[in-house]
DNA sequence: CGACATGTTGAGCCTGTTCAATAAACGTGG
DNA sequence: CCACGTTTATTGAACAGGCTCAACATGTCG
């Protein structure tokens, strides 16, 4: 990527501790519920957590999943529109909403995260509405790929080692954020694993990538920046 | 595509705090494409842009309808990741994103309207991941009633008159806001009108809504606060 | 008025769904 | 540490919603 032109840089490591309260969370427990006020937001520190709404005929869309250096819990009205839960154990710390107008630089980080989230958002509507089964798995598995980031990697590389990925999701969660059956992604990953782009460990969350770049590829995670 | 690192701006005499610069754009003009520098943010007044990704075998998906009221243009990094084009002929208001910093009035007003996104964003999810075409399209038409708001629908009104909509994007880029193709839209509102749900003028972008309550009831736009 | 973009409709196909049966992993208590 | 019940995952067969390809109709605008 070229070089940044001059755009306000936010405070980067700024320790947070100094306005929040810290709280930890076990595996699947709900942080908040559709229909709850809406009163502090949620910095996550370690573990994961998902966001998802549900309809009235009991389908269920994943809308987000939020990792550490994540913050979750905006609401555009005074309650929360969709259900959070953990993914996995971790801890958070909790800001009270009211309080974000008299931090400055609170302020200057959520502007900056939720810049952040409107892109993964953006990034999901095209996985969503335009993209194979096959395609949206393969996207998510290199979602979950620390450290990459697809405007770092060498177009050149043809083979760029092994990835283990833990995957702390369900097949049918997996589904919920894909919108995707249960089954397909379920036969989506055994045929991925026959066609050599990844490895299914027998443990669950286990899965290995057998070419990082391969898989990307295929994930046609690239957007096309020509018109 | 991509400008050198940051030129030494010409001196330009400072906007009243506040206020952006006021521009306009014409029907299917582009505000800005991916690449681009995101040097500025645009507050639509009048008109309508919308925002989205092409793949680079062609597909595309519109990420984002911006209406007056809205605000484009946030990036995550120092590039635009899709592109911006006028739907409609309208005006805009344009902020300098380093001003952002100086203007906590601006900053709390971004802060609002970025909640807001997330949570049109969130619920274009479930639309794309979860809702069939007939869904979608009833959703995109209830969208676009002026004053609408499903928490205010009582549920008892089986009929609330007709409402007469207008509609400025092509079948095919309705089928790109909604992950489906032309055909399935034009067919959908084919059936939508046979169905006696909508009526569809002989003049494009026209489209009466026989009643709106019914057409809400089946976009299933609803939520369920349950569990 | 005429050319071209946009919209409509049909027929057949394909990807992903649904329903159903089986297998494997987890975790709890003895 | 193992047995057992429960949850989660895998696989198969038949189906269907939406897609593709193609022909034709209607609006729009110079």
């Amino acid at each position: 990527m070229l070089q940044p032109i001059a755009l306000p840089k936010p405070p980067r490591s700024a320790p947070p501790a100094a306005a929040g309260k810290n709280r930890s969370f076990n595996k699947r427990e709900s942080l908040f519920r559709a229909g709850d006020p809406a009163t502090q937001i949620y910095e996550v520190v370690k573990g994961s957590l998902f966001i998802y709404k549900l309809l009235s005929d009991g389908r269920r869309q994943v809308v987000e999943l939020v990792r550490p250096g994540d913050i979750c819990g905006f609401a555009d009205g005074p309650e929360h529109d969709s259900d959070c839960e953990a993914l996995e154990a971790g801890t958070f710390i909790a800001h009270e909403r009211i309080s974000i107008q008299s931090s400055p630089a609170l302020q200057q980080r959520l502007l900056r995260q939720l810049d952040r989230r409107v892109s993964a958002l953006h990034h999901q509507a095209v996985t969503l509405g335009r993209r194979t089964a096959t395609e949206r798995v393969a996207s998510l598995i290199m979602q979950l790929v620390s450290n990459h980031s697809p405007s770092q990697c060498p177009i050149a590389d043809a083979v760029k080692g092994e990835a283990a990925i833990h995957m702390p999701m369900t097949r049918g969660e997996i589904a919920d954020y894909l919108g995707l059956t249960l089954e397909t992604v379920c036969r989506t990953l055994t045929d991925l694993e026959r066609r050599n782009y990844i490895r299914i460990g027998q443990k669950r969350g286990e899965i290995t990538i057998t070419s990082v770049c391969r898989l990307c590829r295929l994930a046609k995670t690239d957007v096309c920046m020509n018109g």
